[in-house]
RNA sequence: GCCGCUAUCGUCUAGGGGACUAGGACGCCGGAUUCUCAGUCCGGAAACCGGGGUUCGAAUCCCCGUAGCGGUACCA
């Protein structure tokens, strides 16, 4: 198989767009084919150079690789030109000076159900046109959907090229995908009902058509098209909400195509031996971030500590000190992103910014006369080490008769400014006694004030 | 308007005429884990869009309707 990802660079790549992307890796890497990566910036307009880079970045980011370009389709005008040149020789295409709003008064007079088709014009200035026949129908054989059947009068004769020339998304397509050898176009539903228009192309052209598998498209969720008013909708945005490209590829995987043991987490590696176009569903799908959080809580705790280390280092911007790596060994378990760690672990790397909230409720009653229990047991302690610590601190609570949130909470507090944290021994340990005692201790201070 | 696609729990899906009292996962609710939160474990509620056919038998096949979506550009 020989396959393309052909996206066009008028923004980010959207989470739509990164589906399509991996639905195309995996055919192809399952296959042992190729992927062709091909920038469709025919429209000067919107295409810029910075949103090229942005669609590569997320690629490679994503860990989708590539192998062959990208192909800039401006790039091939040259074959583009010979190919409308030759339609224009045959009679297949011809020149026609009708506007909009011709073609919308020749419908007004013809009926809406009749495409529109045109009177030749000797005016080399004028659009071009491709003739489209009265009778009969393009058939359009979907890996997907089966075969799908258009008439074809129900189409224009479609410009294919502008007055000045340049050619037009579906022309270019067409042409691009037969010269440059694609067997297999996998892309987004909303092309369905341009392929007969590419069929009609190459037809023209003489080409044999390539294999389609038009897949359904990706909605948020409110069931509208995915857009960015859904919060997380391209993967730059995805990535700075923390999560991992194995979680994301994963996920998306899931969108649209399932294993037929039902399996949820599936390895990329797995992925690429299971994943078969044909089986991909015909129904839209929702994106739903609840499922993409649980697939990456269960990378992120799966991940050896070495790696976390490092994907947290890069994703906070900071070293990876051993101070950070104790702080991944005790979170490891309990962040689902990448972007939850940082709020769990602050309190280890610098002074404590105590929540009022979480002080209030935690630092009443008895708390000083607990804390200052704690506070000795902790000082005496030989080895301060999370086993060590919990073995001093566990029997705390039985014998100065409380329940053991009694006493961890305030120390909690103390120690990491609010009620949430990771479990305080380790939290402790971490901390290292010195700085343990000096929170617990301005602590205490404060609570005699 | 015209052409086309789609339709199973809130969400992702399994199912491809009898194995369905419709299965799994996320989420949700309840319980357990005698440090918070998270995690983990156990349990629970929750769906075949509607109407006609075909058939001994339909979630599965056909038709109609309804709804959603896509296309209908000298955009991609």
């Amino acid at each position: 198989m020989r396959l393309r990802f052909a996206p066009s660079p008028t923004g980010a790549l959207h989470i739509g767009g990164a589906r399509t992307a991996l639905y195309n890796w995996l055919a192809a890497r399952h296959s042992g084919g190729e992927l062709v990566l091909r920038i469709e910036d025919t429209d000067r307009e919107r295409s810029t150079e910075e949103n090229v880079e942005q669609i590569l970045d997320a690629l490679s980011w994503l860990e989708l690789d590539w192998d062959e370009g990208p192909v800039s389709q401006a790039s091939r005008e040259p074959s583009h030109r010979a190919a409308l040149e030759a339609l224009l020789e045959s009679g297949a295409a011809y020149h026609d000076s009708a506007t909009a709003k011709d073609v919308e008064a020749w419908k007004a007079e013809h009926g809406a159900d009749r495409g529109y088709r045109g009177i030749p014009a000797d005016e080399p200035n004028a659009a071009v046109r491709l003739r489209v026949p009265d009778e009969g129908e393009t058939i359009v054989e979907d890996l997907i959907r089966g075969p799908v059947r258009f008439p074809n009068r129900s189409y224009d004769d479609f410009v294919i090229a502008r007055g000045d020339g340049s050619v037009l998304y579906n022309f270019a397509v067409a042409v691009d995908d037969a010269e440059m050898g694609i067997s297999d176009v996998v892309r987004g539903d909303d092309h369905l009902s341009n392929t007969p228009k590419q069929l009609l192309v190459l037809g023209a052209l003489g080409h044999p058509p390539p294999r389609y598998a038009h897949l359904p498209l990706l909605h948020g969720p409110d069931g509208r098209k995915l857009s960015k008013r859904h919060g997380a909708a391209s993967v730059q945005e995805l990535r700075e909400a923390g999560y991992l490209p194995a979680a994301i590829r994963n996920y998306l995987a899931l969108l649209g195509w399932g294993a037929d043991d039902d399996a949820t987490l599936i390895p990329t590696e797995e992925l690429v031996e299971r994943f078969r176009v044909t089986d991909v569903n015909r129904a839209a799908a929702i994106f739903d971030e609840k499922k993409l959080r649980w697939i990456n809580g269960r990378y992120m705790r799966e991940m050896p500590l070495d790696e976390y280390v490092s994907v947290v280092a890069r994703h906070l911007g900071r070293e990876p000190d051993e101070r950070l790596r104790e702080a991944c060994g005790i979170v490891q378990e309990k962040a689902q992103t990448l972007a939850e760690v940082w709020p769990l672990i602050a309190f280890l790397f610098g002074p404590v910014e105590t929540d009022e909230k979480a002080w209030r409720k935690v630092m009443k009653d008895e708390a000083p006369r607990l804390l200052a229990a704690a506070r000795k047991a902790l000082a005496d302690l030989d080895s301060f080490d999370p086993a060590g610590v919990e073995a001093e601190l566990s029997p705390l609570p039985d014998s100065l008769g409380v329940k053991p949130g009694r006493v961890y909470q305030p120390i909690r507090v103390a120690i990491s400014g609010g009620s949430v944290s990771p479990g305080i021994f380790e939290s402790l340990a971490v901390l290292g006694r010195d700085e343990s005692l000096a929170r617990i201790d301005a602590a205490l201070e404060r609570l005699e004030t």
